[in-house]
DNA sequence: TCTTTTTTTACGGGAAACCGTAATGTTACG
DNA sequence: CGTAACATTACGGTTTCCCGTAAAAAAAGA
């Protein structure tokens, strides 16, 4: 039975939709917090008092603004209240629509559930915590088929590396030594040319402009 | 005085909060879309009825979900709805950020607001509200700051041509007869790259990818 | 109108990127 | 161990881009 729960989200406004939607289940010992550090401070501090929390909703992506964080993302809270108290529930509440990062969300980093910001999402977050309650995991059900529209070419890390450099003004032919200083391969410069072709090919580009556009539109750099 | 609004917004989770911050306010009569096109729809027949809405509150990005729509986007709603009721209030309510797409809409899109999806939204919303029932315009307070601080170099239309183009994967010596087609001057190579390398200077940058890269993020291709 | 200034365009040498091919290095498997 | 299959790297020729200079054109001023 989950009756305590923790919301951290910046925004105001999805904090107070959350909170709205837990009431409707009846659920009505709700802490907030705005920042990751907070999150993490009021679980500790909840475990301390034996009156630990039950369910942690939260979001990803977290806007800086200036007071400085241990804590800069979800994920490092998830990590960290992991840590602290092992057996609490967790459901990502969050606008992430990369396909490649809801599918490793759900499948990698140990979590309880995941709801997108999306059209219904209200709903599916009821349905959501009700399945947890119940120890069962909630994902989105259609996570594989978004990743077969949304992304016609998974991007590996290297790929976005070079990307990123490009992006950043670096020489094509400096790239090179500086994957070597990072210990990282392949790093001959044909090996990127390579992959750069590649990934154009699939994507129907000509140029590195075009792929830097389209890199930034997705969201991968 | 503002008693009868609608609500163009996509995500669930956001609807909900934007009405409890519409009820703390006092207000009531509050109408609900999903879609642009069911939006402009309630706006039409609440004029035709007589019964007109005060003020139209609109996300600027719907998700498509296989229902084909009329009206793709906020901003096409806004268009449309200035048309069907030009005396209707209009508050933006979105997560874009950035900066040259918000000063594009505060400056010359004619609405009557714009709020943030971010930390204080919910508070900024009821401001907002309240100074357009004044018939004052609310915008962010920050945004002249953000512009000069961000964006050192003002991008002229041709400026944005060529890097669009560029990002379109068009050759950097295909680009003349293109502008001369278009009857676009300068055409020559030599100012396409006298222009380039202009505001290359100006940011401190050395390859066209960064070029591309930067105006992704303010938004401004 | 003629000159001065500015803008636009043309040209050419050199650097970087592109592209195909070949050599080398690695891994897998009999 | 040997060989095939694959991945990575090296090399050379061609194209495109970069950059400086100079010519041509347009605009401004006297």
């Amino acid at each position: 039975m989950i009756t305590k729960v923790l919301i951290a989200e910046d925004h105001e406004s999805a904090n107070i939709s959350v909170q709205k939607t837990l009431e409707e289940l009846d659920i009505t010992n709700i802490a907030y917090a705005y920042y990751c550090d907070d999150a993490l401070n009021k679980i500790t501090q909840a475990v301390k008092t034996d009156s630990s929390f039950d369910l942690l909703i939260t979001d990803l992506y977290f806007e800086p603004d200036g007071h400085h964080q241990q804590l800069p993302g979800g994920m490092d809270l998830i990590d960290a209240a992991r840590k602290v108290q092992p057996d609490l529930k967790i459901l990502v509440f969050s606008a992430e629509n990369r396909p490649a990062a809801i599918d490793q969300l759900c499948h990698n980093d140990g979590i309880d559930g995941f709801v997108r910001k999306a059209r219904n999402d209200a709903r599916e977050l009821k349905e959501a915590i009700r399945e947890i309650a119940r120890h069962r995991r909630y994902f989105p059900r259609h996570v594989k088929q978004l990743m077969e529209k949304k992304n016609t070419y998974s991007f590996s890390e290297v790929d976005i590396t070079i990307i990123t450099l490009l992006a950043q003004g670096m020489l094509q032919k400096d790239i090179p030594t500086y994957l070597q200083r990072k210990g990282i391969t392949p790093s001959g410069l044909s090996s990127i040319e390579k992959k750069l072709n590649q990934m154009k090919s699939v994507l129907g580009f000509s140029k590195n402009e075009q792929l830097v556009a389209y890199c930034k539109d997705i969201g991968v750099i």
